[in-house]
DNA sequence: CGTAAATTTCGGGTATTGCCGAATTATGGA
DNA sequence: TCCATAATTCGGCAATACCCGAAATTTACG
């Protein structure tokens, strides 16, 4: 990944409500959310939820599907791994006192995939 | 790391400048950079400069000591693993889909570091 | 002391962001 | 077709961020 995307997605990301939306979404799955239900979740206003969304969408953090009336978003895995992997690395460069504590992080992720499926 | 300082520390992030600073204070280690050293790497006028170092430091990224007529800069690593740390369990709460392909990043960065000592 | 060097602080002007109310578009159903 | 629902777009306003030149602060050294 490269710098200016990765403003764009750390910038995305660097707003309360943002991250909220973003949080709901990964715990939604791939399945998604539709931007009502968002808005009923958070209590934020419709316009102002969109325009949250539109932001995490250019940033590539999001992907939108219609579905009937509604429109379902749902959280841009791959962008999010990228984004990650572009920190760690970019930390990494000079040191692994940053990264090499996160494989315990890491290994506590895949444990608690596997008892969830 | 709860969420109203990730969300500053992103903000921190989340600047092309700022991003540059604190990938050259990793470069640089535990010894760190002088200010003046910094402003001379990337070509930013002093204040400009200062500012951003400031920002960063109260995202709590950055530390500061003075070292003779100089003030010595350096990343904080704790800091950043903390931030890592965050939205990787943010993101694994639903889904492994986004960390679980990060060992792979993370066991590199052993790599390295095993290399380099 | 007095001066130079390193960095920060101050003040401003411009640009961007965030939020809201209101209007608009798009879809599904009676 | 007509209406209700879902979501977005538009316009404006307040707040914030960014960058710069100039001044002030702090430290080192002769």
């Amino acid at each position: 990944m490269e710098t200016i995307p990765a403003v764009t997605a750390l910038s995305a990301l660097a707003h309360e409500g943002r991250l909220e939306i973003f949080r709901l979404l990964v715990k939604a799955g791939p399945a998604g959310l539709a931007a009502g239900e968002i808005a009923r979740l958070t209590g934020v206003l419709p316009n102002t939820l969109s325009s949250n969304l539109n932001i995490l969408s250019v940033a590539g953090l999001a992907t939108s599907r219609r579905h009937g009336r509604s429109i379902i978003y749902a959280a841009a895995y791959d962008r999010m791994r990228e984004l990650l992997a572009f920190l760690m690395e970019d930390c990494c460069a000079g040191s692994a006192a940053i990264c090499a504590p996160l494989a315990e992080v890491v290994s506590r992720c895949r444990v608690a995939e596997a008892v969830a499926s």
